[in-house]
DNA sequence: CATCACCGAGAAAGCGTTTTCTCAGAAGCG
DNA sequence: CGCTTCTGAGAAAACGCTTTCTCGGTGATG
């Protein structure tokens, strides 16, 4: 029997020993180095495909002092967007050999601490996926961490690209094509209260209102799921607003399906607005109106961030930001009278 | 400066330094050893405190030849399924201090087998989610990547889990659901040739149809995206099914809206069913039938599979067979007359 | 008072690699 | 032929931790 490790699988030592030489000599073969006797390169390289060594990644890891692994930690992998950027930030990290870890810290953000932590001493670098904790917390942590790519947030430590969607100008987009379709009573279905990504929202919509002093918008309680939406359908009719602007494309979805079991028309009596344009969007009855966001493409400019921070390169643009792009389907249609006229 | 390692972060002999104690103490203290005098004890908390102590994991994991992480492969992140299976497998593991290491192999069969070989030296643990990979290959590398968790595929080998969802019940239970509104002419829009939970679907409607001599089943060539869905319209309309079995719940809903712009009415002209019951069924118009999988919950079970296997504890139930739930919604109706007889 | 058992902490040996250091032996040169 | 230089491979250190081994020192017991 070969097995004489403890731990029962072979090792580099076994190779040696089948082969003749030395440990280093196997580990020199392994990693290519050509100051080796080809002939005894062969014998080690015979030995090793007979025994069938792989190298054991922890003992190399140590040893480099790299693991060829990333973390990213998200606040919900439930999300469509989450689940989008560890997609794009996988498969770019796959390209160049590294894997990536995940933690979910369930909207937990007293979790985000410790979580991110964790997965970054186990990791090369950390992804820092809209995280939920405070500023002051975020700012604290930051330079543990590094290197660290921060997604929809941004810190003043150096070193720290940051990848931002411009929520606050997609809301704005948003807005002012419903007020061009002429609705003059729009309601904002609002995210999670401690997103930035919501925050971000409300500022534009600020913005949004002192350059259009004739509209309205109100501000209705909201999440970032189907359920959010379709349990707003009493709050958005009560608003007597005929333009929604939904957090997301989840949230305007679930509000479309209550709307419909009440008989609603959309976009005939009322518009509804997304955000993100997941795959979804374009399938839905009627086909959704939002603003569409390269996410794929942002977790993998996370990735190739992250490789410039760990390779050490000069990086001459630490972070970037993205504007959405306004995406015109059916929800969203001419305003009709205004209900308050109605009855006349 | 307490920066004395090569690799510039502290470690445990800074702590050891700092309290005035050995190394061996340190790690004592911090595995909450108790045979160690309670005074030097906090000594070296203090210090550990101070300096902001952390041990390396990767150096633990050498030590401890664990690495409290297990590996899913998975053939696609961007589907919804093993989204839901990651997202349960993770939460579930997370639970018990593990963390998860994703590997997509994007379809490609090819690759299935170093990815997973690779994953599963990094881990303690690897759960292979519907590979695509011929039965032979499996077998042959299923031995070497013990403890493993199969899903959606089974192995003849000891000690591998495998959790199987019966989409060959939950076919034939839609079909009948369809055959029971009055539909005789069926259509399946097949999944990817190399899925396994195809296979199955396949397998079912050769029993349905063997029961149901009456009624027709034609094959259509398909995938497992909305697109595909969105694409089979004509090759639908072409085969004058009224009821048409899609691969899952993304197709039917591709293909739903394909109608939709068609002009044609689901349920009134065509029945449509899903497969699955991904969130997003209960929110299309028409709300989708579909067979309801307990997806998430299939990827908590796997991780509860890999605990007992990592522990090695008697397993009763290696693995298990999961029961698709017919979930009847908007999208199917009542047959109308064959269109084959409408021109009369 | 001497011996034994025991307790607690340091020394050292792993864990599985990579890489530096070291040193035979061969080759080259005068 | 003797010296130096170079090549290539083994010995050993390093990576950061855990754990066994060892042993000085204390308290207990006969």
């Amino acid at each position: 029997m070969v097995r004489r490790s403890a731990t029962g699988r072979i090792g580099i030592a076994d190779v040696a020993v089948k082969a003749g030489v030395s440990h280093a000599t196997v580990s020199r073969v392994m990693n290519g180095n050509f100051t080796v006797d080809p002939e005894i390169a062969a014998r080690v390289r015979a030995a090793a495909a007979e025994l069938k060594y792989q190298p054991n990644p922890v003992g190399r890891s140590l040893a480099l002092g790299k693991t060829d692994t990333i973390g990213i930690v998200v606040p919900d992998l439930a999300n469509p967007t989450f689940q989008a950027i560890l997609r794009g930030l996988s498969r770019a990290a796959a390209q160049d050999g590294y894997r990536v870890l995940i933690a979910d810290s369930f909207e937990v953000s007293s979790e985000e601490a410790i979580l991110a932590g964790e997965a970054r001493r186990r990791c090369d670098g950390l992804v820092l996926c809209a995280p939920r904790m405070s500023d002051a917390e975020l700012e604290e942590i930051v330079p543990s961490l590094h290197p660290l790519v921060l997604i929809n947030r941004t810190t003043t430590a150096a070193d720290v690209p940051s990848l931002v969607v411009d929520y606050g100008q997609g809301v704005q987009d948003l807005a002012g094509h419903l007020v061009d379709l002429g609705h003059t009573r729009l309601a904002f279905l609002a995210g999670p209260p401690r997103s930035a990504s919501n925050r971000l929202r409300l500022q534009g919509l600020e913005a949004f209102k002192a350059a259009h002093p004739q509209v309205e918008v109100l501000m209705l309680e909201g999440g970032s799921d189907f359920d959010t939406g379709h349990e707003a359908v009493d709050a958005v009719l009560d608003s007597g607003a005929t333009g929604i602007l939904a957090f997301n494309d989840l949230v305007a979805m679930g509000l479309m399906s209550g709307l419909h079991e009440r008989g609603v028309d959309v976009p005939g009596d009322i518009s509804v607005t997304g955000f993100d344009d997941i795959p979804f969007a374009r399938y839905t009855t009627p086909t959704l109106t939002t603003a569409a966001v390269p996410i794929t493409e942002l977790g993998q400019q996370a990735w190739h961030q992250m490789r410039a921070l760990i390779r050490k390169e000069e990086n001459d643009a630490p972070g970037s930001r993205y504007q959405p792009r306004l995406e015109i389907r059916a929800s969203s249609g001419p305003a009709k009278a205004p209900r308050t006229a109605a009855h006349g």
